[in-house]
RNA sequence: GCUCGAGUGGCGGAAUUGGUAGACGCGCUGGAUUCAAAAUCCAGUUCUUUCGGGAGUGUGGGUUCGAUUCCCACCUCGAGUACCA
């Protein structure tokens, strides 16, 4: 071929640099993805966890959940759907301000490059967004209400009578009118007093006490201090004793911090679970980071003291095998307990715990650890002496931080025993007390008084109806939720809207947020060690002290942003009621699991809230969430000889002894490295040897997670410079289910390429010229297109996005073989593949003369008729195991069909003259002959 | 330890309520085209075989005419969680 007609070939190939830049520019020009309330449309809510944006940019594995939420969201507006399909960035974040301690530059500067260079890379990739919607969480104009949502948590408090947020107000009405005696408030805990005594208390003192109630308080409480970071971290921010950004080590410290009352919302929060499509793995998570237990709470007195010891217990059945109390070392009567025998023990012991670290304290799991108070407690029902200890298993933070030890069906109560050599007290028939605790929670109860013969479940029941008889205790449940810290020690965050005035916290007024974030000359803390916003100059409220120092957490602007979205522009409220009454809750949210205890938790605590207080008329924020997989790297490995700078394929290996060494992916193509881009690669390999064999050099492969420390990263960009944004959506979906966490490989890409071209080609002649025909579709056509159809829209409604890209390639490649270049039927096959390739098929729409953007055309009605068929080819199997195959109409019934297969000559050799025992036939579907 | 999820060719992965295991794609093999290569097209590709078959969806049992699918026990990997009384 001349060099002429080769250039002539690569013009009539689907040129997608081209189109795809066309497309990109009339998008945004024509504002095609431009979204607005429609109350005569059904509407639907397509939501991504939206980015943080890094500076390191999107790698491939960022977009697979966008592509997958993008094709939904187009779906369901070809399907007459009004769409709701925004974007933004959570912007507020550490890595601006550490790189902004570095430099000087402010985190604004460098938040702002990074979130266009988001933006550019997320334009490539084609998505429907309405960037009309864009919100960003540093954006004053956005966090005024995030400011303002933080107001209506201060002015409220947690009725548990009606299980709801109310207003302050109201409380302080009841205070005044009748005390506290009758309030049942998620609060801590606060003294009684009259309504008398509330007004003869002083300013202070009220404050303090409404604190208390607050859903936003400030109070004195054990932290997670991050001397690494200078800051205090939530719970579901410390990994292992560590901080899950940075591996930080992590320490407990008491400090005056502003918390969010989701504890009171525990129950709330876990019954909603019930009503919301999500998964089960995640689910769990939170019913298991809430942490519900129920049993009772039950109170010892103690020997020659006016003193009661109060524990939590799941197992009540169990008390008569009570043989020791243990208490945590940070327990209030530790002191008053101890005896003078044992108070230079007890002081020690608790010392050592204090200045254990989480970190350390988990590690020692394994040590069991205690000290003797010296002091007894009574048992309320025997009357024994119960020996009280001291032991670091039992947490300060989690019921009473104490408990009573029963140490022969308790495995930790069992392995302290065993360690100080207490007494073992079986109560439940069954198990080896000397081997092991016997947990079981089913079994015979015996030794136990009024118990004896109950099975456990009752046991329990009568234990606590004698409990609360006896007006020793009651039935109680516990959670595991600890409330939220709610402050950062951070310049780049929401700046709090609270000021100070003689030591009491007051509320910013509303009027004047947004309280923007001032200026400051360093991103440090102060000398004195307030946090970086104690710098600034002349940063004072009108008639206080000071403002709040501390600014709000990460995960402060991201609970809420999916309702901004709705009203993005609006100055007058958070979100108009009309437009949260439409768009309602989302409908579709789809990210990664990493945030199942953080931001998902925090979302829907938030929305509760909301939705108490009269602001938003549902209670759960997301109605179904689907968890994309991680994407990992496949990291490439080549292999050096120790000592020298040669290289050996990796079949040859074996052969030397060998380094593996960390080769950029990006030079490796199906395993072969291109040696002469390798030798460029880096200084020290520019006079690297190689060994090769069958004249490649191979390279082996390594699944690990995609990071700049192992190479192994790969851009979008450079993927759809090299086959475009189409290609990169319909690959990302083709490698397989969604929610599956799998490795990132190019290798297949190439048949995805083949695919468009060949999709391509359906609409062009074999010059290149495009060429269809207005000619009746044939059944046969038919038949192809309704199966994709079909297949395609249940596939969607299932998530189930790898397979329709499968039933693509069977649509296109049996079209191809019929010859098929008929309007009637291409033009519904551009509108189904649209939602996967929207460039690809915005040309062909266009080209086909159709006006406006295939965006706004009707997804292709199914018609079921074209898939029937009237004759079905049965298997034939005997025993099971299928023989042959045979071609039989639809219209013959059961008995007809088997005369007719057992007359079948091929049927004649596998019976052998036997008469069969039975024969089973499912009509389109089997037929199986048992010998 | 506990909770949840997953194990299918050389690879990514398909398989409605139990009904032809391996769709589709990659890779590989052979062929066509080409001076040659790339690209493209066609055929083949689970393993094994004495070419009749036989075995086969992590392992071992079970239910069934029939099991990747359901039940029991176990193994491996991944995720979450971790003294929560």
């Amino acid at each position: 071929m001349s060099i002429f007609a080769m250039q002539n070939k690569n013009i009539m190939d689907y040129n997608f640099v081209e189109v795809e830049k066309k497309w990109r520019k009339e998008w945004a020009e024509n504002k095609t993805y431009q979204t607005s309330i429609k109350l005569d449309q059904p509407k639907c809510y397509v939501l991504d966890m939206f980015p943080y944006p890094s500076g390191a940019g999107l790698h491939v594995g960022h977009p697979l959940g966008y592509i997958a939420s993008d094709i939904y969201a187009r779906f369901k507006k070809l399907k007459g759907y009004n769409v709701l399909h925004p974007m933004g960035y959570d912007a507020f974040g550490l890595p601006a301000e550490q790189y902004a301690i570095q430099t000087g530059q402010h985190p604004k500067v460098t938040t702002d490059e990074n979130l266009e260079r988001y933006r550019e890379q997320l334009d490539k990739i084609g998505f429907s967004f309405d960037w009309d919607r864009e919100v960003r969480t540093c954006d004053p104009n956005y966090y005024k209400w995030t400011q303002w949502i933080f107001a209506q948590l201060f002015k409220s408090w947690f009725n548990n009578q009606s299980q709801k947020a109310e207003s302050i107000d109201h409380l302080i009405m009841i205070f005044e009118n009748e005390g506290n005696a009758s309030v049942d408030a998620a609060c801590a805990e606060t003294p009684i007093f009259s309504a008398q005594e509330w007004s003869s208390k002083s300013e202070k003192e009220q404050s303090d006490i409404l604190l208390n109630y607050r859903l936003a308080y400030l109070s004195e409480s054990m932290v997670n201090w991050c001397p690494g970071l200078g800051t205090v971290l939530a719970n579901d921010e410390v990994i292992n004793g560590l901080s899950e950004r940075g591996g930080h080590p992590v320490e407990r410290k008491l400090m005056l911090q502003w918390s969010l009352r989701i504890s009171a919302y525990a129950e709330r929060l876990l019954q909603g679970l019930e009503e919301i499509d999500w998964t089960d793995s995640l689910k769990e998570m939170q019913r298991n980071w809430i942490g519900k237990s129920t049993g009772a709470s039950l109170k010892f007195n103690i020997k020659h003291s006016t003193l009661n010891l109060e524990v939590f217990t799941t197992r009540p059945d169990t008390v008569f095998g009570v043989s020791f109390m243990v208490i945590a070392p940070e327990h209030e009567y530790v002191e008053q307990l101890t005896s003078d025998e044992q108070k230079a023990a007890v002081e020690k012991y608790v010392l050592a715990a204090k200045n254990k670290s989480e970190r350390e304290r988990m590690a020692d799991v394994k040590n069991v650890t205690g000290v003797f108070t010296g002091a007894y407690a009574i048992h309320p029902f025997t009357g024994k002496e119960l020996p009280i200890w001291i032991g670091d298993y039992v947490l300060a933070g989690y019921g009473t931080g104490a408990v009573m030890a029963v140490a022969a069906h308790d495995s930790r109560d069992y392995a302290f025993a065993k360690q100080f050599n207490l007494p073992i007290l079986p109560v439940i028939e069954g198990g080896n007390i000397e081997k092991e605790a016997y947990e079981t929670k089913s079994g015979k109860v015996i030794n136990s008084d009024f118990l004896n013969g109950l099975k456990v479940k009752q046991a329990v029941k009568t234990a606590i109806w004698k409990i609360e008889t006896e007006g020793l205790g009651e039935g109680k449940t516990n959670y595991r939720l600890r409330d939220a810290i709610f402050g950062r020690q951070r310049y780049w965050g929401e700046p709090i809207p609270m000021f100070f005035e003689n030591g009491i916290p007051r509320l910013l007024d509303e009027s004047k947020y947004p309280l923007t974030l001032p200026e400051v000359d360093e991103y440090l803390p102060t000398e004195d060690g307030d946090p970086p916003l104690g710098r600034a100059k002349d940063w004072k409220p009108e008639n206080g002290d000071h403002y709040e120092l501390s600014t709000m957490p990460g995960w402060a602007g991201s609970s809420w942003y999916y309702l901004r979205y709705m009203d993005p522009k609006n100055d007058g409220t958070f979100a108009s009621r009309e437009a949260t009454d439409y768009w309602n809750q989302v409908d579709l949210y789809i990210g990664g699991t990493e945030h199942a205890t953080g931001h998902l938790l925090y979302a829907r605590f938030w929305c509760k809230v909301l939705f108490d207080l009269g602001h938003i008329s549902f209670d759960e924020p997301f109605k179904k969430l689907i968890n994309q997989g991680m994407i990992l790297g496949t990291s490439a490995i080549a292999y050096r000889v120790n000592d020298t700078n040669k290289f050996v394929s990796k079949g040859l290996k074996d052969k030397y002894q060998t380094t593996p060494i960390h080769v950029d992916v990006n030079l490796v193509k199906n395993d072969e490295l291109d040696l002469e881009a390798f030798k460029a690669w880096r200084p020290e390999f520019v006079d690297a040897e190689f060994e090769v064999e069958d004249g490649k050099f191979l390279c082996d492969e390594e699944v690990e997670k995609m990071s700049k420390r192992w190479f192994n990263v790969v851009n979008p960009d450079d993927i759809v410079l090299e086959h475009g944004a189409d290609v990169l959506r319909l690959y990302e979906m083709f490698l397989g289910p969604l929610e599956q966490a799998k490795p990132w490989s190019t290798k297949g890409i190439d048949g995805v390429s083949r695919f468009i071209r060949k999709f391509w080609n359906l609409y062009h002649n074999s010059e290149g010229v495009f060429n269809i025909i207005d000619e009746k579709p044939s059944k046969e056509e038919l038949k192809v297109l309704h199966t994709l159809i079909k297949k395609v829209q249940e596939d969607i409604e299932n998530f189930s996005f790898n397979t329709s890209v499968s039933a693509f390639m069977v649509c296109v490649n049996e079209l191809q073989k019929l010859k098929c270049n008929k309007r009637a039927v291409l033009k519904d096959l551009a509108i189904v593949v649209s939602s996967y390739a929207p460039f690809i098929t915005e040309e062909l729409w266009s080209l086909m003369g159709e006006k406006g953007s295939v965006t706004h055309a009707s997804f292709p009605e199914l018609n079921a008729s074209f898939l029937v068929e009237d004759s079905h080819i049965y298997p034939v199997s005997f025993n099971g195991k299928m023989r042959f195959k045979l071609e039989l109409p639809v219209s013959m019934n059961k008995k007809e069909i088997e005369e007719v297969v057992l007359q079948h000559e091929d049927a004649q050799k596998w019976l052998n003259g036997q008469n069969p025992k039975k024969v089973i036939v499912v009509p389109k579907r089997i037929i199986n002959i048992v010998l």
